[in-house]
DNA sequence: CGTGGGGGAGAACGCACGTTCTCCCGCTCG
DNA sequence: CGAGCGGGAGAACGTGCGTTCTCCCCCACG
């Protein structure tokens, strides 16, 4: 059963193309043309476009996390651990197609308009968020913290977004959470 | 000349409209009904859609930031004016018609597609950036908090806007704001 | 070899919407 | 009073696009 390629495929064009153009802006016979995948296919494997943009950001969604706990894991201090989510964004903000983060733009986009999307848009920030307060509580600190250093991160990623500045916000917002992490009493091996 | 007159009706409802639906999600037609300015002297007024939307964005950006200002204005002390930032999100947040930032949510909807947009949303932002910049330097803060405080202020809005949580956002980023000046050596009067 | 069904290509359909045009009213100025 | 024009109501036009339909090919099975 090929039709696991044809849906990939049909993802693969999605993910470029929402992410790239805007969600409004890529029509079912761009993301044809991009994926090679058939219109009937298409509809066969997503019967409405609504729910190819949800499959979109549902895979983009467990993917985005897996990188950024995959590069987390490569430190070993706990304190280092939570300051390493901002070396990683800075990473991600330096990548040349690199334009804001898929979910809030998402959300600027359809948020009035799709249940669906605003609710997978929640999603996906509460697991990031529950994500924090896992290495926030590991490394010892306030469950405070947690709240505070997504709302850092947040704030990095729509500014990248914004600016096309490249990685300076997450070091910003990195420098932030440093000082917030020692003025909790953490320690942050270099 | 009730042309002026028939400009704010139609940038009222264009106010109204695209930031409680979203710009794509409503056309001109609604624009129309809701300002009661024909379509004909829309069109005089503002020859394409696309320069509706960014006096909309231009007239908000005024009149936020002279809300914000106000509200900051009635603290004395420098160092209170900061964190008065903060509680002024918290107002914000609470409205019943919140919907998250209006430039953050049209850069999401139409950061790929228009340069004027784009153009004014940057704008906003870096006006939003450069009034806090003055605010840190008169309480002889560092420059570097500066930029923090503005990505505590942006995450704070994402969030309150995709949560709906209302003000927890804005206090929490006030919070962390508060532990950063302080760490800094800056004095707040409560 | 015949047949039937799944799939591809792309036309067709219906609708929404940005923009323009038509028609007509009412007011103003000579 | 009469001519002309600014403006309102809304039809019309063109296009884009989500979704469905038509037609045809190809291959598995009797």
């Amino acid at each position: 059963m090929d039709s696991a390629i044809a849906r990939d495929q049909a993802l693969d064009a999605a993910e470029t193309l929402f992410y790239g153009r805007g969600i409004q802006a890529v029509g079912m016979d761009d993301i044809r043309g991009a994926s090679g995948v058939s219109l009937k296919r298409l509809y066969q494997l997503f019967p409405a476009k609504e729910q190819l943009v949800v499959a979109y950001l549902e895979r983009r969604d467990i993917r985005w996390r897996q990188r950024l706990a995959d590069h987390v894991a490569g430190h070993e201090d706990p304190g280092r651990r939570v300051l390493a989510v901002f070396d990683w964004l800075g990473e991600w903000f330096r990548e040349p197609d690199f334009r804001g983060c898929a979910w809030i733009n998402s959300y600027g986009e359809l948020g009035a308009t799709s249940e669906r999307v605003t609710a997978q848009v929640r999603t996906h920030k509460q697991a990031f968020k529950d994500y924090l307060a896992g290495l926030v509580r590991d490394a010892g600190l306030p469950s405070d913290l947690a709240e505070q250093v997504y709302l850092l991160a947040e704030g990095a990623m729509v500014t990248a977004g914004i600016e096309q500045s490249g990685p300076k916000p997450a070091e910003q917002a990195g420098r932030a959470a440093r000082m917030l992490v020692e003025g909790h009493g953490g320690t942050v091996g270099h």
